[in-house]
DNA sequence: CAACAGCGATACTTTCTGCTCATGACCATC
DNA sequence: GATGGTCATGAGCAGAAAGTATCGCTGTTG
């Protein structure tokens, strides 16, 4: 950015222009401005050195000073460029108070089926001004990357705050999601009680390809004494159950990652239960966020305190 | 005007941001700023001060900083204002050279027609850029009160230096425009030969209104000793031609009235010659012009000049 | 693990800018 | 010719801005 010879104008000086230019008289405009005449005559001369000109011809005596026509266009560019200071003010003040910005997030399936449509519908009650920019994926590696690079400035992410600080983001923890069964109604008795590991060991099951819950999830069935084996593995919740509803076998999914609405599956806490998975937000370590980001932060922590009563009640 | 909180907002660090923010590193936008690191350190910080909030994060050792969204959104916006800052340069560099303006010029009818056309093609020849707007009246005091509110900057007037001076104005003397005689061809002879005052002293004549011309020709014509008496007038020039073409009467004219190319009309010089009207270009006495004014003015001058020339060699 | 190198912050010093105050010069008006 | 209102200007002072030197932090390297 080259800046030209008028690097040195200052904005002082063209409000000062403007001032004297309507009021007619130096004295005057400081006045107005709260400067003594001294200052004004002196800051006057001041923007004729960086324009290269007189902006005003005094006609000396008690007679009102007149722009020039040099005067004329700088006061003319001057006020347009002072203009929008002002409203670069304006929209600081409300992007200071969060009301405008754009705020980008990282998210994935079952967060924005589940958790979403609640926090972005109080978010935009709040802050209607703010763009929200979803980049969802199922893969922890790029949501952790795409934050990585900036290109969503908070994020939603499966694992507890610890995995997300060693990978050099600060995060707050959201919730705790619960490994639950999947299986068809009447499956494992009349209603949506627990079930044994033991009690499906011998069934087929249905999953999902190998990511960090994933993982989480197969660790946690041995750890139970199972040994599952997988017929079928999709990252698409929706064709998880597909699976279920068509008998392919039984699923043990985040709760979250299912619709516990619907009829066609019933779903099963586990006896004993395994640990469920963590799911946090989080954002690059160090890294002040806009105050949008920070609101939006606090509500998914909010949010997310109502979605968990919620599913326990269900439950 | 008012200015807001932005009041200290300065060129000068919106620079500095800029620079930082493409090279990474305090050090290295100094160095391109011919500034210290410490210098850009402080200017940075008083940025922060005036909007209220850091811009860059700074991650400590030896990585990059980085803008904050507050930062981004200043920056964003200070590319705006600094390059319409150069877009002023730009701007002034072009007036003070006078390739760009507006220039407002007062002028009356045969001004226009005997010497704007060759006037403004070589002004606009040399100034394309350069907004003409011409005020025409044949009323000398409309174009002083035009000229002395500044709705002309310069203004073509019928009269010496000498009577624009005690107006109130500053001007340059272009010419003396002659009476001439309007006949119908034939009527005083086979050619344009000088016509003696006595030789048409009982001829109707046709002139203008009282205005400051017609006074000085009445006046010159009865210092000849012929005492007017007029059947007709107009202030328009052809209106007069063709009075004298119906046979109405014979007219004397300044030079730049007529119509000299007009076969069905003769022009004869008056013997003894009359005083001619003196036409000057004056501006507001004190005022400095646009360098554009400045340069038309210098142009009529030379313009004139020429005419005068042809107009003696048509004779 | 320790030394090193790169970076920003800051205390201190110096220079310069920008304001106020006081005064001078100018001009229209009475 | 005196007067009142105007802008310019010099002196003095307070504060801002830039330079110098140094400190502390962090990632890198051997």
């Amino acid at each position: 950015m080259f800046m030209s010879g008028l690097r040195e104008l200052e904005l002082r000086h063209l409000a000062t222009l403007d001032a004297v230019a309507s009021e007619g008289t130096f004295g005057r405009a400081a006045e107005r401005l709260g400067y003594t005449q001294s200052a004004v005559s002196q800051q006057i001369a001041a923007l004729e050195r960086t324009v290269g000109g007189k902006v005003f011809d005094r006609p000396g005596g008690p007679r009102r000073v007149e722009l020039t026509p040099l005067g004329a266009v700088v006061l003319d560019r001057g006020r347009d460029l002072i203009a929008r200071v002002d409203a670069l003010d304006d929209v600081l003040d409300r992007f200071r108070s969060g009301q405008v910005g754009r705020l980008t997030v990282g998210t994935f399936q079952s967060i924005s089926s589940a958790v979403l449509p609640h926090l972005v519908a109080r978010f935009r009650g709040q802050f209607p001004d703010v763009d929200i920019a979803l980049f969802e994926s199922d893969d922890d590696d790029e949501l952790e990357a795409q934050l990585e690079r900036g290109q969503t400035e908070v994020s939603f992410l499966v694992g507890g705050v610890d995995v997300a600080t060693a990978a050099g983001f600060e995060a707050r923890h959201l919730l705790t999601d619960p490994f639950v069964l999947i299986a068809r109604p009447g499956q494992f008795g009349p209603g949506p009680g627990p079930v044994a590991v033991d009690a499906f060991a011998d069934e087929p099951m249905i999953g999902q390809h190998e990511n960090s819950c994933q993982l989480l999830n197969e660790a946690g069935l041995r750890a139970a004494g199972l040994d599952p084996s997988y017929v079928f593995r999709s990252n698409d919740n929706g064709t998880v159950a597909a699976m279920v509803r068509a008998g392919m076998g039984v699923a043990v999914m985040p709760l979250l990652c299912t619709e516990p609405e619907d009829p066609r599956t019933s779903l099963h806490p586990l006896d004993p239960p395994i640990p469920g998975r963590n799911v946090s937000i989080a954002w690059r370590a160090g890294r002040t966020l806009s105050p949008a980001a920070e609101a939006f932060v606090q509500l998914a922590i909010e949010v997310c305190a109502d979605v968990v009563g919620e599913l326990e009640f269900a439950h």
